[in-house]
DNA sequence: ATGGTTGCGAAGCAA
């Protein structure tokens, strides 16, 4: 089973890359973020004449989760489920093929310890709760989406550079090791132990071209699961335009599974 | 080098 995940930024203007992508890349799940669509806009039907199931979490302009199946969609949940669940639609779970399937979009933060920063690390206080709460950690868990943190230095392009901002910071780390710890792996980084591997580029200053990138994109697997990967990859493509149609600031990331 | 780019929506904010 392919599990993939991508951040498009827009799934309105990105709904031909996705397209393609899903053409030629062949995932069983999608987990997307940042569709900026109501779940009304959302095109279901696009998907479902490819083959795919779909559950999308969006109330319009921000954020937005979907998850895509060809593996049975089954069980869904919107949202943290938590008391505040305040910076909303940032989470979409389902049961894919046997795998419980979670699209995840975290806070940006802005600034280091601004409003917006400590609302990104309760948000992960939150999902530590929402996973604990619901989940086995010795069960088959797929956490997939945006985490925006890098997990460590070898996921950003220059430490020196991000020292200071976001995404980088020993607390937005420590938040995601806590994660982690509840029993989560970070398939890609085992299987790719080398550094100059990211999935995130700024638009700005030809970021990408230049090779200034942070792997923030993850797919965090249960150890049951990441057992049984067998491939991954971030498809750095994907992040180039096609044709007409620019790309996201992201590039998708897929882990290959035997399940 | 305090710039640069994109999306949404129609100015300025978020990323």
């Amino acid at each position: 089973m392919r599990i993939a995940t991508w951040n498009v930024n827009s799934l309105k203007a990105r709904i031909a890359w996705v397209e393609e992508w899903i053409g030629y890349a062949s995932p069983d799940v999608l987990c997307l973020q940042e569709t900026k669509l109501s779940d009304a806009a959302f095109p279901a039907f696009a998907f479902s004449s490819l083959g795919y199931e779909s559950a999308h979490h969006g109330d319009g302009r921000w954020n937005g989760v979907a998850v895509l199946s060809r593996v049975g969609l089954a069980d869904v949940e919107r949202g943290l489920g938590s008391k505040s669940d305040s910076l909303g639609c940032r989470l979409v779970a389902a049961t894919c093929g046997g795998v419980r399937v979670i699209s995840a979009y975290a806070p940006n933060g802005r600034e280091v310890g601004s409003e917006h920063y400590h609302a990104k690390l309760e948000w992960f206080a939150e999902l530590r709760d929402h996973l604990a709460s619901r989940y086995d950690p010795g069960g088959m868990v797929a956490l997939c989406g945006d985490l925006n943190v890098a997990p460590a230095d070898i996921d950003v392009w220059d430490p020196g550079a991000l020292s200071g901002s976001t995404h980088v910071s020993d607390a937005e780390r420590l938040a995601l090791a806590e994660l982690e710890a509840w029993g989560l792996e970070d398939v890609f980084r085992q299987q790719h132990p080398e550094p100059g591997l990211y999935s995130w580029w700024d638009y700005r200053d030809g970021a990408f071209h230049r090779h200034r990138g942070m792997r923030i994109d993850l797919v965090l697997m249960s150890r049951a699961l990441a057992g049984r990967a067998r491939f991954s990859l971030v498809d750095r493509n994907a992040r180039k335009a096609l044709g007409e149609a620019k790309p996201s600031d992201h590039a998708p990331v897929f882990v290959d599974v035997d399940v």
